[in-house]
DNA sequence: ATTGATTTTAAACACGTGTTTAATACAATT
DNA sequence: AATTGTATTAAACACGTGTTTAAAATCAAT
């Protein structure tokens, strides 16, 4: 281990308990056995679980964007390639399975039911990160298009990265593990989701041009 | 009620509990409490708490299917309704607020983190259910299609649907309140999910006919 | 009315949980 | 070397859980 204080080891093990488990159904007693340490170690340096819990969370933040991290992209990156590393991005945070792959999986654990930490996760990654998003169908929609809509593409873009992790026990039961394998891999999926999204999203921008069009310039029929 | 046994008693009031705190987290006694019976009904009449939740489930999976049912069509409706009819019922089976949406919340537990009674969804509730939307995407895309890219957009259709559900809690706090209560209704929804998810499947037809008729017809450049 | 099975009841059981405690070991400082 | 503050330990505590039990009550059939 890169840490051999009784506290480090503690954050070190009760990360992926955590994730696997969830805050309720963990225990700190598997968490000080794991860490061989004495079952009060966890009062005595955090208070309680739940504080430690708290500093688990955080770190997973952490963690979690380094390990997926989005690209730096210069000015001449196309709107449609940032997209695609955004979904990407987003896939690969979603579906990731590596060693730190706890991180995560914690996260998501708190997306799909929130706790006291999910409050500080919105304004440290899922806003800012939403707000990437946002700003790349803004070079692709224009200014035409109200910002409602455009959150919406944003989110039924997110909806689809987050399905296969949300439902993937469903999608395997449904599929057949052969079916999945062939089809359904990070790359695949990336590809499909952004290739459905564009479409969308375009068809949504000359629904706009098209209206604009219409009132502005010319008439035509209806 | 309309029930007055001890058994139905306790199935009727353990739907809502299950559903509200999910099987671990509810309690036997707040479920005999609830139904003003003993303690030890529970174990008398079903046997364990988990045989008692397998019956919930059930009876959640029929309540559910009838509370938000696919209209019946006749021959001249057409895809884009029919489809409109599909986002229409799940989005109102996932969203769904009244007196038995208790019902809808218990299966979307079971989608979130199956147990045993997820197999028997599967088989008498989802597979059926996506089959359908396979069905009307058949009639949009034709046959040119692979099977596997038709099933990725049923998948990425129920997504969206599924995102309000599994991420409300997130997309309250990323838009506040009010902005969610106007523009994100369950009607409006429903509007967008359609239009975004019938352009990229529209998209995908046009992509296979187009290179249908490259390789058949005519030539134009790449 | 009596009997026998079924149902209901209150209490207790057995277990696992997070947390606390008081004693002990350790380390640094004077 | 003594002392003081910190860290560690094993044990116990307090509580909530599902389940069981044995007695009491209820009901149906003889």
């Amino acid at each position: 281990m890169a840490s051999c204080t009784v506290r480090d080891r503690l954050l070190d093990v009760a990360g992926p308990v955590f994730s696997e488990k969830g805050f309720e159904k963990a225990t700190v007693r598997e968490i000080c056995q794991k860490a061989d340490v004495n079952l009060a170690s966890v009062n005595y340096y955090f208070g309680d679980k739940e504080q430690l819990y708290l500093e688990v969370v955080c770190l997973a933040k952490e963690m979690g964007v380094s390990r997926a991290p989005l690209p730096e992209w210069t000015a001449e990156i196309t709107a449609e390639q940032k997209l695609r590393d955004w979904v990407s991005t987003l896939v690969k945070r979603m579906l990731g399975t590596g060693e730190l792959s706890w991180s995560n999986h914690l996260i998501m654990r708190e997306v799909l039911r929130p706790t006291k930490a999910c409050e500080h996760l919105i304004q440290e990654l899922f806003r800012p990160f939403v707000n990437i998003a946002d700003s790349i169908l803004q070079e692709i929609l224009g200014n035409e298009v109200p910002d409602y809509r455009r959150m919406q593409c944003v989110f039924s873009i997110a909806a689809q990265c987050q399905f296969y992790r949300v439902s993937n026990g469903l999608v395997t039961l449904m599929l057949g593990h052969e079916e999945k394998e062939i089809h359904y891999d990070t790359e695949h999926l990336i590809e499909h989701i952004l290739q459905f999204s564009l479409a969308a999203v375009k068809n949504l921008k000359q629904e706009f041009t098209a209206s604009e069009m219409e009132s502005s310039s010319s008439l035509h029929g209806i």
